[in-house]
DNA sequence: CTGAAAGCGCTTACAG
DNA sequence: CTGAAAGCGCTTACAG
């Protein structure tokens, strides 16, 4: 019939896409070329390059990327996979992330895992997709799925999840040093009954900064903290200060492993315990998400530097997709302790500024006025 | 020389992967049949079944999601655009679409926009995987590009954003509404000075809630609120705060556009000017987001219902996508004024509770325990 | 039920 | 600089 349909083996599907052939018949030239006008370093006449721009421009035609990445067996495209997307360190760091990728042009393939779950079930499928790179924020990859990744030449970096294989790349915060240092800082604010509100108990991020945690208080001889349990999650952290706070030995001094399970403790004990903070209980988090600076909790938190931990991510990612093969690295990025009003501040002498890393006095914003953390 | 690189044309690139050819060779069978064997419907003899999956279970043999793409015309891919991820409403909703996406095995190619820019620059890149569908989380595609879309036959459904385009699909919250019955509220409430606290001026949510809450006030007879601009930020909204509450004729009553702005203005009122909330004060903010609920604030606000907004939004993607050319619909997402303890309540005489949709008693939960409202 | 073959839309070595 | 052609890894009509 139609010598439109020429084509024998399809017919229904989604209407033809306009593609370099069709560019090429319109500016009189050869599929090839037309190819090469859209591929940045190849040798084209100016005037068949302005035939063919003009043609593309008339069928708007768009390089198809999917046949491009079947050609080159690169798609550009780098899955990403993030739990905890109600705590906003992970947007952020998502949306920076994303800003990184798209600069060095790659697209990302996003999936979302549940909290305490695995990322596996979609990870089968994101593989099909024959991404470049894949992109862990804080979720596991069962260990048999990264060794696939690794057999199959797929760079992985996980982020803020420290992961047990070696040979996988991580960009983390310096969670012990930080647990360390917080101990240390309630420690000088002259507090005596501690408590650790862990997160995920096998997450990485909570094992390391209830170790430092812990480590700061043995230094000083002092006692491991009481603990519950949040989970890193809102609701649960609620429920563990309920508990907490209700001891007859009520600890003066509460770490918990993020600012969202902070807050919520917080919460419980202005609202529900009528206690004062941080002059009856301190409290402090760990992240520095933006509610950390909302006046009403003023948080003291240790940073999460989430802009270097994009930015490295994104680097280890690239570097490894141009030289496979790399030895993996554990990278750390610095934090700092930022002192707020949720916690008992040490008197100077006892609390030398520069005692924490990066602390400068004039990080230490000022207490909120009066009122502010009743 | 080794008849492995039998390939002419390729030599370097990433190393091969594993395809159904060397799955077909190893089983002693044909390529076709081993993708039989991997699409759902088609017919294979069990004992060959057999034969092939075990082959490829030996090899790690994962059928490519690009070259199938590339066949069928069809990628399975959904680009989402979203903004606003300091937002925790759109975290969530991100989240929501992400499920319901994967359900529908389909994966999320995802592009963040900023605030006030078009989605455009990464849109051209975006274009090119052919993705199957579109969705924009309040963020506008110029109408050259949405005019390419449909050209394309790429359906787009716009999340929160209406278009000007009535050819783009939108799934919207019941902004105006929701504007006009806080504006019911506020007035049985008894206030007097009315402002509002505005989103970007030119997004859709801004203009509807803005005008529902004018013409609420307006068919009391009021004037119109007095008004400042806080573009969605927090720290633009702070800024706001502190230029209209130090007006001589101060508000006794704020709508902000949304949450955010309204915990910013919250904090400024109490912290910096000292007043009372909602005794001097009252505040409402817009989509019930996660920090809403947190007893600090206690924000009365309109809720955004997230989850069926990604439902309706999905469901209508993937609508088009089956059935292209379908007429498109603006589809409207009922919400309801959630009193909690940031906005005076009026007299129950006043305010009929069933006045707003589904407001039911028990919804309207207590406020905060003295001193939570300070 | 099974296999050979065309075609999806590109890139790029090869030979002018 | 330019074109013809092979090949990336699939799906599926066609002919057994």
């Amino acid at each position: 019939m139609g010598s439109q349909t020429g084509s024998t083996t399809r017919s229904a599907g989604p209407r033809r896409r306009v593609s370099a052939e069709d560019v090429a018949r319109l500016a009189g030239t050869s599929q090839s070329t037309v190819s090469r006008v859209f591929s940045p370093g190849a040798a084209v006449s100016p005037a068949l390059r302005q035939r063919v721009l003009e043609a593309a421009r008339q069928l708007g035609y768009r390089p198809d990327a999917i046949a491009r990445s079947l050609t080159l067996r690169r798609s550009r495209i780098v899955a990403v996979a993030m739990a905890h997307l109600d705590n906003l360190v992970y947007p952020e760091l998502l949306e920076r992330l994303s800003t990184a990728l798209q600069a060095a042009d790659y697209q990302i393939l996003l999936f979302t895992a549940d909290k305490g779950s695995t990322a596996d079930p979609v990870f089968e499928q994101v593989m099909r997709y024959r991404v470049d790179g894949i992109l862990l924020a804080s979720t596991t990859l069962s260990s048999c799925f990264a060794g696939e990744c690794r057999a199959a030449g797929v760079p992985v970096v996980s982020i803020n999840r420290a992961t047990d294989d070696p040979a996988i790349w991580s960009v983390t915060g310096d969670n012990e040093r930080g647990g360390r240092a917080i101990a240390e800082f309630l420690l000088a604010g002259g507090h005596r009954r501690f408590a650790y509100l862990a997160g995920i108990e096998d997450s990485s991020t909570n094992r390391d900064r209830e170790r430092g945690f812990a480590a700061g208080l043995a230094a000083a001889g002092r006692e491991p903290p009481s603990r519950a349990v949040g989970n890193y999650s809102f609701a649960e952290a609620q429920r563990a200060a309920r508990t907490l706070l209700a001891r007859p030995d009520r600890p003066d001094a509460l770490f918990c492993a993020n600012d969202p399970m902070a807050i919520a403790c917080l919460e419980v004990a202005r609202h529900e315990f009528g206690l004062r903070v941080p002059e009856e209980l301190s409290i402090v988090g760990f992240d520095d998400a933006a509610p950390a600076a909302w006046p009403s909790y003023a948080l003291t938190s240790w940073t999460l530097d989430v802009a270097a931990m994009a930015e490295a991510a994104v680097g280890a990612l690239l570097a490894q997709i141009e030289e496979p093969g790399r030895p993996a690295q554990r990278i750390v990025v610095p934090g700092r302790l930022l002192v707020r009003g949720s916690a008992r501040r040490p008197p100077p002498d006892l609390w030398p500024q520069d005692a924490v890393d990066g602390l400068a006095p004039a990080e230490a914003r000022p207490l909120a006025p009066a009122g502010a953390v009743p």
